[in-house]
DNA sequence: CAAACAGTTTAGCCTTGGCTAACAATTATC
DNA sequence: GATAATTGTTAGCCAAGGCTAAACTGTTTG
């Protein structure tokens, strides 16, 4: 418990600067982030993926890790925790398909992805900029803003 | 190397859905996002302990451990850690002091951070949506989005 | 068709960031 | 001021996601 003492009486707030959220609230806050950072990754790999698939017609380990910038070894593990997770079939060096489940993911991921990435260009932010944040923040965008933002375009 | 073939010439492109960027910045996007990531936990632990600072007078190992709902042990470990970042300085048992660096990491942090609220509360996220959105993409907003994002407001 | 090369996998290592349990120090309370 | 409660630390565990080096498979080609 703790906290120490619970004092300022919250504050519904207006500046943010004004004072810290009720602990309950922050917590949630840095949870959300967590659970977000263990989909990730996995997110990204199955809508690489699917992309992939889509433009080339089909997804080989190399692609991956030129792609990701990271070593065939990484995705070679990482395509055992999909097959694992049921998001991909794969028979060994023979290259990759996306289970009915990972390519709902794919699908969600890139419509997510194009969102934002839309939503950037459109605030005015240059293309490869916008490529990158889009790259990262994803993730972090909770389907009420996605909403928002696709509206605003 | 391989990519397999590099047929499609990049392609200016307008529509994302259109065609895989080119290899190399393809593979940045990654990137960044993966170094985002190593300093972003680190980040979330400066700004909080700034923030207690602010509106406390102090801040205690056990209200980062209430705040991040996270297990003592871990925010003890993680101390150690700015320490050896230079970030903090600590006496077992005693409350923590940010250095110079960590004052400094603390303010740009916070203030990242309150431009994307403020942001998405310009947009018209309501403010517990927003808070969270925040946490998770204030470490992926780039400078140059982030001033965006400020005129917006 | 054998050899070389490109692609894939496996083994084994490392760091991060969680956890619990046990112990130590500080602070509060009677 | 002794004891209880709170707070902080240490030890040791685990999973994730990187890496390199070495082994293996499949494909291309002389």
């Amino acid at each position: 418990m703790s906290d120490h003492q619970q004092r300022r009486t919250s504050s519904p707030s207006g500046h943010s600067g004004d004072a810290l959220p009720p602990v309950e609230q922050h917590a949630q806050q840095y949870e959300t982030v967590r659970n977000a950072h263990e989909t990730e990754l996995i997110e990204d790999y199955v809508e690489l993926i699917g992309d992939l698939i889509r433009h080339r017609g089909e997804a080989r380990a190399a692609d991956i890790a030129n792609r990701m910038a990271v070593s065939q070894a990484t995705v070679s593990k990482m395509i055992r925790r999909l097959n694992e997770l049921g998001l991909v079939t794969s028979k060994p060096y023979r290259s990759l398909f996306l289970t009915e489940e990972g390519q709902k993911m794919a699908e969600t991921s890139r419509a997510r992805h194009d969102i934002v990435l839309h939503f950037l260009r459109a605030l005015g932010v240059d293309d490869s900029t916008a490529r990158i944040d889009a790259e990262g923040m994803e993730h972090h965008v909770s389907d009420k803003t996605l909403t928002i933002m696709q509206r605003f375009t």
